[in-house]
DNA sequence: AGAAAAACCGTAAACGTTTTCGGGGCTGAG
DNA sequence: CTCAGCCCCGAAAACGTTTACGGTTTTTCT
């Protein structure tokens, strides 16, 4: 069925040896038996099976990621360039979505481990034992997570925060709500060790609401505790929840941005099309998903000495959310 | 390093013949010796080589999914209704990004095909030639593509129009405007297929407007020349586009619904937030994934007889955007 | 020219499975 | 008691590669 290793060297004259020689390490095979070797592959439109050579090298050529929701923007911006930047490198990529459930993502790792070389692993919902344990079967590299021993890529969301204290600041905020995402979870944790020092130092009052479902309705419901809190500016823990927080100060009546300030997290699509466009942190996702891959490839190679952690920058997208409290 | 099957063996006393086929064909082993079996494997915690298997069976245990975006919320719900349903079937999956070029979704497929039994291909770029090329290289199918020869899983989206043209002839419009994505497109086409005859029939005049490239942009280019028709209604090629021309007429002043109705197509999540909220039709992105692997492993089991297309219905989701044209 | 070194290439083993083939033990019938 | 038949199970071949080893040719040096 499929064109074989042995059919290319029957065609070429030579052995499988040189076939693969040919292939994989040039230098070993004169010149012109690797070209009468290559022509012959190309008229037969030969492909090595990875499989195979899996088999007896011991890497398979494919790298893993695992997330925890497919149809989270976030995550699929990291997925695309996971994907561009493998296949760069000549890897495939395996894609497992673990519907946020735990207990799946520790099955699915497992069932990776023998398929790949390596996996980027997404899983806030993870003890830190647990992905410990998950590093022991295969290579990892975390995304947006930090653990000693393991390679990371992440991103400063904790200056991210810092950047939106500032900018509500030099407005002329003093009092504000943060309304928090899920408490276990890294990122909202990082997002409150950027807050809390950057509101102290600039003397904003800050008000912490929550924890909050980081979805729409959790915005909703956020919405009217925050107004509560006789705020000028709200921070939502991300865009998605800052959306939710916009719909429902529109149906009470509040007016964005002159009666209050709402900032988002995350910089979505959707962040700069509503209507008044949300200010926002933008995440490098494209960025962290490159990084991401280059730290496995680098982790495989050079499989010794320290796991480097690698942070990148968020940027401050200022829209139309924010504006100067009214001097009422 | 690995738990093999030898290992395995040894500590059952057995030949790895017998722990094989304890494991994949049990009917031919003692229930006894079974058992021992299965008891060493748990113990070392054996998982079998997927790439040694797929050697010999000449099946290697991946599907492979193609997609043109994978920003685009339209085929990660796919993706992930796809990933979810092939793990049930014990299946990986593989999964390309060909950030829209055709050349890029050829060499995907063909690199693709001595790892996977299957792909599920969404390809709107690709010719029907090429299409037909990369199925004799690997077991296919198409999304919301059809092909003779080549099992499909399809939305209806011609009666999604028909939906939707109804929906405005009720509200008492008499001219509106479709705004065309891609002429080259065979969604685009389908749309046609049902919104031409569904308006000549309900004596409904349709403006048809472009091609416009299907994203935000394409909207806000298409808003004005849809106003200067002077019609009642704008149909949205799909709710990016839509977005934008919401964007556009609420910077001109125009009031949606009250001066000109709205429609977008795909149901996106945003939709349903942005203020009004969108009237769109909803694609079943889910079941069509889960319907595209089953058809593809149907197709892998009983090869013969024709290839199935099956058709999923979509559903008009009414919101905010539309409503009856003001009298004046 | 002769020998040592280098360059090139073929043979065969190995990777971890599945599966065919055949052998041994047991059962039951003649 | 013998033999056919059946049930289990082990030995070994096979899948498509890569690579260690050794052999043959070519180059280089004296």
């Amino acid at each position: 069925m499929a064109v074989t290793i042995r059919e290319v060297a029957r065609r070429a004259q030579v052995s499988v040896a040189t076939v693969s020689r040919s292939l994989s390490s040039p230098g070993l095979v004169r010149q012109e038996t690797r070209e009468r070797v290559l022509a012959a592959a190309a008229e037969l439109g030969y492909q090595p099976n990875r499989a195979a050579r899996g088999l007896i090298t011991g890497r398979t050529g494919n790298l893993g990621i695992v997330v925890p929701d497919l149809e989270n923007p976030f995550f699929t911006g990291v997925l695309k360039a996971v994907q561009a930047q493998a296949r760069h490198a000549d890897y495939a990529v395996f894609v497992a979505d673990s519907d946020e459930d735990p207990v799946a993502e520790v099955k699915l790792l497992q069932t990776m481990a023998k398929q790949v070389d390596g996996v980027v692993l997404c899983a806030p919902g993870l003890t830190d034992q647990q992905v410990h344990e998950a590093a022991e079967g295969t290579p990892l590299v975390l995304l947006n997570r930090s653990l000693p021993g393991i390679p990371a890529a992440l991103m400063n969301s904790a200056d991210g925060m810092r950047q939106i204290v500032d900018h509500l600041v030099a407005l002329g905020h003093r009092r504000c709500a943060y309304l928090n995402g899920p408490h276990t979870s890294w990122s909202n944790q990082e997002r409150l060790r950027g807050l809390r020092p950057a509101a102290r130092r600039r003397g904003l009052d800050l008000v912490e609401l929550g924890p909050f479902a980081p979805r729409y309705e959790g915005g909703l419901q956020a919405a009217d505790l925050a107004l509560a809190e006789d705020v000028t500016a709200i921070i939502a823990y991300n865009d998605i929840m800052a959306l939710g927080v916009l719909a429902r100060l529109r149906d009470r009546g509040v007016r964005v941005p002159e009666d209050v300030s709402v900032t988002g997290f995350d910089d979505l699509t959707f962040a700069a099309l509503c209507s008044p466009a949300l200010t926002t942190v933008a995440m490098p996702v494209a960025p962290a998903g490159r990084v991401a891959v280059d730290l496995l490839l680098d982790w495989l190679a050079a499989d010794g000495g320290e796991a480097p952690h690698v942070t990148l920058d968020t940027q401050l997208i200022v829209r139309g959310t924010t504006a100067p409290p009214s001097s009422g």
